[in-house]
DNA sequence: GATGAATGAGATTTCATTCAT
DNA sequence: AATGAATGAAATCTCATTCAT
């Protein structure tokens, strides 16, 4: 029979408390989510926060902030350093604007609340979002400077070229955060080859 | 001596609500700011808010959204359909950047506030913000074509360059609103202008 | 053309607060109406109330209370001493009643304030009713005794046969300033005939 | 020692909270009572009452109308079918009466609530409690026919017969619902003695 | 005579948190 | 590990009343 050991039972307890808490405050924000509608979405009783996180709604907050970002980070990291380098330029921003999408809105709610509580609670995930897209930048900018050197792009501000074709994606991936479409809303790898084809096109030798 | 009669003190109340409202919704968030902060705010008593808005909170949020947003729309249109087919390429899009910098940032607290509640109140103010976008894409891919016929710009899918645009200069604008910089920030006009050269750079003929 | 004297405006407006206070304060009660409720209805100001009843709503509750009852009593003292000695026992009956329905039915409005609100405020009226109400049956007591004299109707506790007279009549009376209907309500006067041929038939010597 | 498992203390919280509701409404009225009465009464913090009351003090009202109405019906409806067939009439009318004095006057606070308040809520339980009353008078008319046959009292309109005796009766207990005094108050059941043996007097064949 | 802006006490209600069980 | 009864501070809102105009 499935024995489910004490530990593990806690773990789960844990786990779904976090999850929930994630989805309630992106959805109706941090100060919109009473505490008992957390409790109450997974079946247990008002104090059972309290047990798991004794400094109560905020340090669920905290903790929740911190071991989805931490998560989100590693996935990232994983995906990081595989070798573009020997893929066709086409191939490999695609690859680049796949990873930054997922960097995004693979956890879509713990976007959300870091865009809509940033400036409530002066988060340190947002600082650190905002210093890894500009090491991402740059290391585009770099990644286009080698491609120019192959030829195979013209030669040009290439920080801002990282820039321009991130933007525009950025723009795309906004919308679905904040909630505020600004771009049509067709299939989005179809989109962002579009975009792609459009940026390539521009920078031709 | 400047006698100031009651019914322009009553209004002078009512901005006053309004304008404090805002500025705190803005900073704190709807749900994180109390009645009691905004009136104690203008130095008045608890009970003043429900005088204005019998329908309290809620009511205070959907006039001052509704009255900013009227309010910036209209100087929007006043501004709109200057003379910019006469300007020089590079002046004309710097004016058109200029303008949608204004939409967007001369009241910050306003954008703050539909960014961040959007989703919580469903906002239609929201909606309108993404239809006039999309317009002035189209308004700006026209401009663009018309300017390719002039033999000013090469020829290219000239709605994707019009987004292109905006774009990046919409990434700098989100970076205010939300408070995540995304990008570095310098002196704003003088990056506005670097960006239009590059961009031009790559529309040439 | 009609001009109205500043008194005779001044008057017209106190007996409208004072009307719509009777009326609000029957049908939601004296503390489910607000002041506003009352000034709203008449057009006037907020403060106006407070012109003619410098006490507030107190005050007015005491005053609608007083002048309606007095008005209500005078009424009755007019219709009271008229000769019904010499009419037949049956009509002299039916007037009695009608009377009585009078006294509290025409002004329906007190009487709900008076029952509802009695011992809330230890209302004075509401004990005049009562010592009303009994003299009134002594007087019918009397009034049967002498027709019992001159052998209309047969000997009897005549105290009780008044009561029970009257209780009949109460109960349906009753009804209507406390909305629970404990008889059927067919037509009012059809009734107070049926009623008196019943309980006359009882008494036949 | 009385051990209280924590469900009793629970329902004993709830119980006394409905108790004290109801005493305090039907003194004060509903308008008239601060939740902070009901709560302070019972010694209790002021959340206490939507813990088990989410709904405030109308869900509070409405609950305590609602059980109080159907414990008064149960225990009305176990002490109704007895056998009064077989009484003498005279005691037979004496027991009807006093189960109508249960009715009423057993729960007196909640017939005050029933009466004060019925317009301002549009009650059911009033409309409920006017049925009752109707089929009580049907229900009596029929014995006293029954009686008649047996021939104990003379042939008349048994209904209004019925009626008369309870009208008596009412008489006397909407003075102690509504706090107007119609009636002289001595001993309860003496009155109610004179009244049945006066009213049989009248019914004799 | 009349107004309605303004007040502030107090009413209703919410909610994070504690703790005995 | 979990519960949910209980708390009380604080939030939202109502309303009788005042008073400058």
């Amino acid at each position: 029979m499935a024995q489910i050991s004490r530990k593990e039972q806690a773990t789960a307890t844990r786990d779904k408390l976090l999850e929930t808490a994630k989805n309630l405050f992106a959805e109706m924000g941090y100060h919109g989510t009473p505490v008992r509608a957390i409790t109450r979405q997974i079946q247990k009783g008002d104090g059972i926060l309290y047990h798991y996180f004794p400094g109560g709604k905020q340090e669920i907050m905290a903790v929740l902030l911190k071991e989805s970002f931490e998560h989100r980070v590693r996935e990232i990291k994983q995906l990081t350093n595989e070798t573009i380098e020997n893929l066709p330029l086409r191939d490999a921003l695609l690859v680049i604007l796949g990873k930054i999408r997922e960097l995004f809105l693979n956890d879509l709610d713990l976007m959300r609340i870091l865009f809509r509580e940033n400036d409530l609670f002066d988060l340190v995930e947002a600082k650190q979002l905002s210093v890894m897209m500009s090491e991402r930048v740059e290391s585009i900018a770099e990644f286009l400077r080698r491609r120019h050197v192959r030829g195979e792009i013209r030669a040009m501000n290439f920080t801002f070229a990282a820039r321009q074709l991130l933007s525009m994606w950025m723009q795309y991936t906004y919308s679905a955060i904040v909630g505020i479409k600004m771009v049509p809303e067709p299939d989005m790898t179809a989109y962002m080859e579009e975009m792609v084809d459009f940026t390539l096109s521009l920078w031709q030798p």
